[in-house]
DNA sequence: ACCTGAACACCGTTCAAGT
DNA sequence: ACCTGAACACCGTTCAAGT
């Protein structure tokens, strides 16, 4: 191979290579030389464009956060803190391991404001006091936080053999429990989760 | 060094030295050989109690949940709910890194299981049907699974400097709203996203 | 500015060898 | 059964070299 040669690379072509190996295997499958070979490039190459893997995540986390654009904000204010909250969760379910490497970066991209500020503003909207708003905001947060997770835990689970090997030494009670808990539709969770949130108000 | 010589290594001696790792510096800093030497052993040693990384970590969350012994349960079965709740919670607030761990595997712990039946007890006391008391249950476990990760956002931007870089090219109001944001104490925020869920039924 | 290979200091894990 | 060092196939990242 010859050196010093252009071979158009760029953020975003790095992004969407790294997204695809993120996507199929989860963010432990992503290493610098992996993408340099998804990419046709050295492992070194990526450094041109990003400073370190770090930072690539960080860019990562930031991109698909800002690809979560809510519809247009409609309705009463729980259905527009329901809009925003769903387009996110949407994410969690298209793309998990995305949605979980971006919820475990403390850094918060961003793109993380804007949605923050949609949500502020139509809390502001219904009335909330500032103390109200703050706790209803973080609420939401930290449900958004645990979803990718929680899904996690249950597909995991749920793609193992119905009588999981985890379940041996259980009672019955506690088998019939763990298994009506797999039943679970994660979307729908979601929503009923957020729902008994907001119907504090 | 002498080949062949025992090392009073154990699973327990392991575990603890373990844990000292994560809680210093988080799960990342864990490596077999790091632990090693810390246990004034040879890596491979290790292996002759857990059969690799990925079960020694499982085990790890297995302890730390099987720690957590919430107090007799009394009281209304909210009470009942946010006593278990709040027992967990409280090690996100005092190890961190060792909760966030927990809740980013996805192979639930047996010790798992012994809390969920706790709150699901709960739940059939205070008459919920089967159909709420599933929502209830995992909306809970939702929660708890994003606790450790919006702790984690939370203390990262506390603990820079007031006036962060991030929040270089925001408007007025958003500055204002980012820094009220970050005000919040997380285990009274716990509390009152809980107490929000609960107070639906 | 952008890309390369070699090198350094790390990983997890296998394997043959020791007691 | 328990521990060892050497070795293998990986990592992220630095650095000097190429265009």
């Amino acid at each position: 191979m010859t050196r010093g040669v252009r071979k158009g690379l760029s953020k975003e072509v790095i992004l969407k290579a790294a997204f695809k190996i993120v996507e199929s295997g989860g963010v432990e499958t992503l290493s610098m030389r992996r993408l340099g070979s998804e990419l046709g490039v050295a492992a070194m190459a990526i450094y041109n464009h990003f400073p370190d893997r770090e930072q690539l995540l960080d860019a990562m986390a930031e991109s698909a956060l800002a690809e979560i654009t809510p519809d247009e904000q409609k309705g009463n204010w729980k259905k527009q803190v329901t809009n925003v909250a769903r387009s996110v969760a949407n994410l969690s379910i298209e793309k998990p391991a995305v949605f979980a490497l971006c919820m475990s970066r403390p850094t918060k991209p961003k793109a993380a404001v804007v949605l923050m500020s949609k949500v502020l503003e139509a809390l502001r909207q219904g009335g909330l006091s500032d103390k109200e708003a703050l706790a209803c905001y973080h609420s939401v947060l930290i449900l958004l936080h645990g979803f990718p997770f929680w899904q996690a835990g249950l597909t995991k689970y749920c793609a193992a053999s119905p009588d999981s090997i985890a379940t041996a030494d259980l009672s019955e009670q506690e088998k019939r429990d763990w298994k009506l808990l797999h039943t679970v539709d994660p979307a729908k969770q979601f929503e009923a989760s957020l729902a008994l949130l907001l119907d504090g108000y």
